[in-house]
DNA sequence: TTAGGGTTAG
């Protein structure tokens, strides 16, 4: 249906006539850019592609309006090259140029782009001016490179006309916030002399994105007293900070206070809300709430679906998780990135990792955590091979780079298969290829590769050599492995420190006082016995659970 | 040009 309309859309605008006088140019520039902006929201790249070339036949690509409404077109489509190709026709004298491209790629979440950008805008010997700068702090709001951010404040401070300006100021409170820095954020805000609604929503968000949910609402009280009447997001953003901190009551109270003052919970409303139950585990509720909002008639947008599909997979709930998905190609969301991504990790934890498996490879555009749900789907289910496949075409990408998940989910991968020599010069290349600091779970990971291939001794001298004290799971690994070898010495070792980092559990008890059974030391599997009983140490009960159709 | 909701582990 969809694409049959962009069809007729497309006969439509490319068999007119070509415009010859000023008026029509104009009007004629606004339809072509109306239709470009719809490609972009449906992801219509070949019909974009088609209508490029169209106004490069017709010599209206020449205009620098059509031509950003181009660059945004093939940044909301992932195709960065192509932005990049629309941008170096604009003429190199004008300015608005490089606006153009740093809006569209900061805009569009590409905020690597966005900073590379930007140097390379210094570079030439541009000056940054107020309507860069926001693009620039978001792209470091996002990216948390807090420094770059303070410089680009240390400029604004030295500018008289920086320093007032409001959007400027917003973007810094943003910066600030989403990098955690809200006393800086605070400090920003209390500096303007004019807040607009704007400034006080940056900063409300701030508090409610980070946990401050009571701040944020006594911010909103102080806001009312001083006349300014809060609006939609000022609404959502308390909501969300609620919902959040598990606080789901509170948000739905603020559902009836917000249309007490004349505002409707809309899509927003209503994922915060589902977002905050299923982050807390309470997924009936989830559900429920889920369809609530279909049945109040506000469309579930790409971010419900995405908050929504994790409470399948926890609870491997494929039969939900299939309708969701069904739900999602109904209202044309499938193709969003969070959204498969979160579909891929859903058939995977569901046991349906084919499917998860062909949806990857039908997806065109992949993050981070794409690829992280699918290395890890593969690696939890034994297809170790396949996960290090997947793993070694992700550092072939350009476009994509490796976090310290995509190393736990490898190294998992090469620990589940015995792959000891091909785990340890990843855990090398994490660190002196790609500057990850190795963490706990990499630790733990590495020991239990090596004690999986019964290096025992090796095992133990690597969490000796360790920089950071290990945890439980380091020191866990350990003890696995020499249940599995047989090494005596060694799990006492590990079990002394399992039980002074948790006195409580009785696990690593029972796994020590079972390698003693088996080595036939019966009185020191007896004396363990005896000492948990003492102390009422019990074994939590595992527990599984299927879903019925 | 600025403000609200989203996906991966343990």
């Amino acid at each position: 249906m969809r694409n049959l309309h962009t069809r007729t859309a497309l006969f439509r605008y490319t068999h007119q006539k070509i415009p010859i006088n000023n008026r029509s140019f104009q009007s004629s520039c606004e339809s072509y850019a109306n239709c470009i902006e719809k490609y972009g929201r449906d992801r219509a790249l070949h019909s974009g592609r088609i209508l490029h070339g169209y106004l490069i036949i017709t010599g209206l690509v020449s205009s620098t309006y059509l031509s950003s409404k181009l660059i945004s077109f093939y940044t909301q489509c992932g195709q960065i090259s192509d932005a990049r190709k629309v941008f170096e026709r604009i003429p190199k004298t004008n300015l608005r140029r490089w606006i153009v491209l740093i809006g569209a790629y900061s805009r569009h979440g590409f905020y690597q782009e966005t900073l590379d950008l930007f140097m390379e805008m210094q570079r030439e010997g541009r000056k940054p001016n107020q309507y860069i700068l926001p693009s620039i702090l978001k792209a470091c709001a996002n990216l948390s490179v807090v420094q770059m951010g303070e410089k680009i404040h240390c400029v604004v401070l030295r500018s008289s006309s920086f320093d007032s300006d409001a959007f400027i100021n917003c973007s810094l409170i943003y910066m600030y916030s989403k990098c955690g820095r809200l006393k800086n954020a605070r400090n920003v805000f209390d500096r303007m002399l004019d807040k607009d609604l704007v400034a006080w929503n940056s900063m409300v968000s701030g508090y409610a994105q980070h946990g401050f949910a009571r701040d944020a609402f006594n911010l909103v009280e102080k806001m009312k007293i001083l006349g300014i009447k809060p609006n939609l997001v000022t609404w959502n953003a308390l909501i969300a900070g609620f919902s959040q901190v598990g606080d789901s009551e509170m948000a739905l109270e603020l559902f009836k206070n917000m249309r007490v003052d004349g505002f409707e919970p809309d899509t927003v409303s209503w994922t915060s809300v589902i977002s905050g139950f299923v982050q807390n585990f309470r997924n009936t509720e989830a559900f429920d709430t889920f369809k609530q909002m279909v049945g109040s008639g506000v469309r579930p947008s790409s971010f419900t679906i995405s908050s929504l599909l994790p409470a399948c997979a926890t609870r491997a709930d494929s039969k939900r998780g299939k309708e969701i998905h069904g739900y999602a190609l109904v209202i044309g969301v499938e193709e969003d990135v969070f959204v498969s991504s979160s579909l891929v990790d859903m058939y995977a934890k569901c046991g349906f990792i084919f499917e998860a498996g062909k949806l990857f490879n039908k997806m065109h555009r992949k993050n981070t955590v794409t690829w992280n749900s699918m290395i890890f789907g593969y690696a939890n289910h034994g297809y170790s091979n396949k996960a290090i496949e997947l793993f070694n075409q992700m550092l072939e990408k350009d476009d994509v780079k490796p976090d310290h998940l995509t190393f736990t989910a490898a190294l998992t991968a090469c620990s589940h298969a015995g792959m000891v020599e091909v785990g340890q010069n990843m855990f090398h290349l994490m660190q002196e290829e790609h500057g990850i600091e190795p963490r706990l779970e990499h630790y733990a990971c590495m020991v239990d590769l090596i004690g999986r291939a019964g290096e025992l001794v090796e095992a133990y001298n690597f969490i000796k050599a360790m920089p950071i004290r290990p945890d439980f799971f380091v020191w866990g690994a350990l003890l696995g492995a020499c249940r599995n070898h047989g090494n005596i010495e060694l799990a006492e070792i590990a079990a002394k420190q399992l039980f002074e980092l948790e006195p409580e559990n009785a696990g690593s008890c029972l796994l020590l006082s079972n390698l003693y059974a088996d080595a036939g030391s019966w009185v020191d599997a007896e004396r363990l016995k005896r000492m948990m009983k003492r102390k009422r140490l019990r074994r939590n009960l595992g527990c599984s659970w299927i879903q019925i159709a």
